[in-house]
DNA sequence: GTTTTTCCTTGACGACTGTCCAAGATTTAT
DNA sequence: ATAAATCTTGGACAGTCGTCAAGGAAAAAC
């Protein structure tokens, strides 16, 4: 009886609970899209109000503070972001389909996706004064890293070799590449970022290991 | 006659020129350090003007408002910032040596002026959102670039051999290889900055290209 | 020594910030 | 339908921000 009592209690509970996330969440990936337009240093509750459809007061009903909520969405940002290239790891079966599947990815993503990735880096630049991002940026990283290794460890097995460098010198390597085609995609600067392009299926390759393959043409 | 007099008044008015441009670059480094305490988000005039020994109200006569202020300040980081290596590039006389000196003074520079160089990423990033900072920061990371292909042709010439990699490669590999160090350097994460620097030197030889070349130890 | 120019301080301004709260609107339970 | 719980609004708050101007202090010019 009390059992029947108290599911029916913790489904009531539930739903709410459900519901509270739900909104929650919402109103992190209206967070989410104002961090991406303005930058961690000019956005405020009332502009990320305006991009949803209630008013800034509420804000502090879902989230306790500021923080609480672009801590929030940071995480919103880590489930958009960080399985990307994993079909295309699935789906190639060959050395050559997995780079450059992936490169063509890699530059559609920055250019559909460019306000979403300088807000990463915002934050990650963030952390670098607010510990209080800290541990949620280095969780995100280290997802990153692990998703840029999936792709190379994957890619040396199909050349049937090893992988010339560590996960984390992969990661870097890959992640400046992006960075500094972002920096030159939001300047437009085209021929650059086509030229990083050019440029990375030999990144690639000097990360895997020339050994065997030959020229990328 | 009219050549003397205006001389006269050319040392007055190039003295008070001088004097001017002193001030200015005087409370440009007091912005620099305030930028690098608090980053750019948290840094206000005030602020500056404390970490001076002047008042805030002395900030628009010297500079035009606060974008002109912090531009400044961002100019008198790349006076600090842009040779760093070049005294390494001089001196050395082998390979390893210049390997191992450049990793030297890497995280040297990264645990000194860990302020410092996480001010110049927060600027980088800044100028995804903010155009006005873009000229600037493109201006100081070609020369960023410059710096780092100095050390890596440097390298493959000790080692009559070739670069593997381009300059924009190099760079944005040791750049990324810095930027993570930084991060977890600032978090306390000392075994991580260990293991970066143990694989430093294999990403230079990679960078370089490992032929000719055996074991890093 | 006096006048003129340059330099710097202080306080004020309007706008904007994060936070909180009283009260109304809406939904849910009974 | 009524009562209770939940959600949302919009305004008030104390504080901070960049900017500016009036006037005093210091330096320079004569």
């Amino acid at each position: 009886m009390t059992d029947v009592a108290e599911s029916k209690q913790d489904r009531i509970a539930r739903r709410q609970v459900d519901k509270f996330d739900a909104r929650r969440t919402e109103l992190a990936v209206a967070t989410l899209h104002t961090l991406a337009e303005l930058g961690y240093a000019r956005t405020s509750l009332r502009e990320i109000a305006q991009n949803s459809e209630f008013s800034h007061g509420v804000l502090h009903y879902y989230f306790a503070d500021k923080r609480d909520l672009i801590t929030e969405a940071v995480r919103q940002y880590e489930v958009v972001c960080v399985t990307r290239y994993d079909e295309v790891v699935a789906s190639a079966t060959t050395p050559e389909q997995l780079r450059d599947e992936f490169v063509a990815m890699f530059f559609d993503t920055l250019g559909q996706d460019a306000t979403l990735h300088r807000l990463w880096y915002d934050l990650r630049n963030q952390s670098l004064f607010d510990e209080s991002f800290r541990a949620d940026v280095l969780e995100i990283d280290s997802h990153r890293e692990a998703m840029v290794w999936r792709v190379i460890s994957r890619y040396a097995e199909l050349r049937a070799g090893e992988p010339a460098s560590s996960p984390a010198a992969a990661y870097v390597t890959l992640d400046g590449v992006f960075q500094r085609a972002l920096l030159h995609h939001l300047a437009g600067n085209t021929e650059t970022v086509a030229k990083l392009r050019g440029e990375l299926p030999e990144v690639i390759d000097l990360l895997v290991g020339d050994a065997g393959s030959g020229s990328t043409s």
